[in-house]
DNA sequence: GCGAACTTGTCGCTTAGCCGACACTAACGG
DNA sequence: CCGTTAGTGTCGGCTAAGCGACAAGTTCGC
């Protein structure tokens, strides 16, 4: 059953096909070189797209950005195991798609630009995603959390394992700080 | 240095994009069912382009066939060292090539529109290639004995070494059926 | 300081591609 | 036999994408 409400607007074919050639390129380049110093020209250029075109479809390359990594994540939330319905093994899937998700993007060249786009992008995609199971205010504390951390640990170079660590993210946020350990 | 002679028309990059579409497009589409069973619906469709825009760039999906054969083999014969200066090491190579080609479009799904179309590209592109190195009737020869060895050994699942077979050819074409033995 | 080279957004005009519909042919199956 | 289904090739009207040029901003090195 995929999500089709019926109520989906016609999008033009060409719309989407260079929305995804797009996208594909900035993945593409991102495998190559840093964000900071990929130009919107190259984008177009190596998504065989007019520059114009490009700006006709996102307002910047930051917001192209965001599109991307958003997406990446909510695929990797779909996919995985986070319909549980108790709240520790739902936040413990969600945690094990965060990480993952980082891990995956470990290879990007870090700048000054890419870093806080990618926090920002991921903290918010995840806010949205948790705000369909928790109100408001606990879906952003636990995406902040999450994403925080997880942040904190690729800093790091990724020297703890991530489950473990998840695990006590996931015991912190369900017991409250109180009960854990100095 | 490339053949760029300066009195290139421009060509839209639209135009060059769908038509590398169409192409990969009917490439992929081989790899997974027979020529026969593909529409111009299916490559349209996996294009991700209008059946319409199909007809605006190929006579018909047999026309499309023909120019995707005839450009991979002009890949092939032109990285090759084909460039040999002595006819018998020239022919080596193209000997080589030809057999190289048809054994990378060995999965093909063999069926009554594939195969009548594979030999007349080759035939033709081949004999364009050899054209500039030979007179028009002898170049026909050549490519006419090399494809159709070619075909036959293709048919017979390439039993036999292609090296071999090459070289046969090679001295048959070079010194004359007269002198070959029986 | 001041050009040179490069990037960014934006605009009007042109053009390739999408759509929907059309008349046709071919292969089935009741 | 004729209705159903699927594919083909073509057309006129609409729309997204390409082009070239523009003003404006940045980063050089001289």
């Amino acid at each position: 059953m995929t999500t089709k409400t019926l109520d989906e607007p016609r999008v033009d074919p060409r719309v989407t096909r260079t929305q995804n050639l797009i996208r594909d390129a900035l993945k593409s380049l991102l495998s190559e070189k840093s964000f900071e110093s990929t130009s919107v020209q190259d984008i177009a250029e190596r998504a065989t797209v007019n520059r114009a075109t490009f700006y006709a479809h996102f307002q910047d390359k930051f917001a192209l950005l965001d599109a991307v990594i958003r997406d990446a994540l909510r695929q990797y939330l779909s996919e995985d195991d986070t319909m549980a319905s108790d709240v520790r093994s739902l936040l413990f899937a969600v945690g094990k798609s965060v990480f993952g998700f980082v891990t995956a993007y470990g290879k990007c060249k870090v700048d000054r630009d890419f870093e806080p786009q990618f926090e920002r992008a991921m903290e918010a995609e995840l806010g949205k995603f948790l705000a369909k199971r928790f109100s408001a205010c606990t879906a952003h504390v636990i995406a902040a959390a999450m994403v925080g951390s997880a942040m904190r640990w690729r800093a790091g170079e990724r020297k703890e394992p991530a489950d473990r660590l998840v695990r006590q993210i996931v015991d912190i946020l369900s017991d409250g700080v109180a009960k854990s350990p100095a």
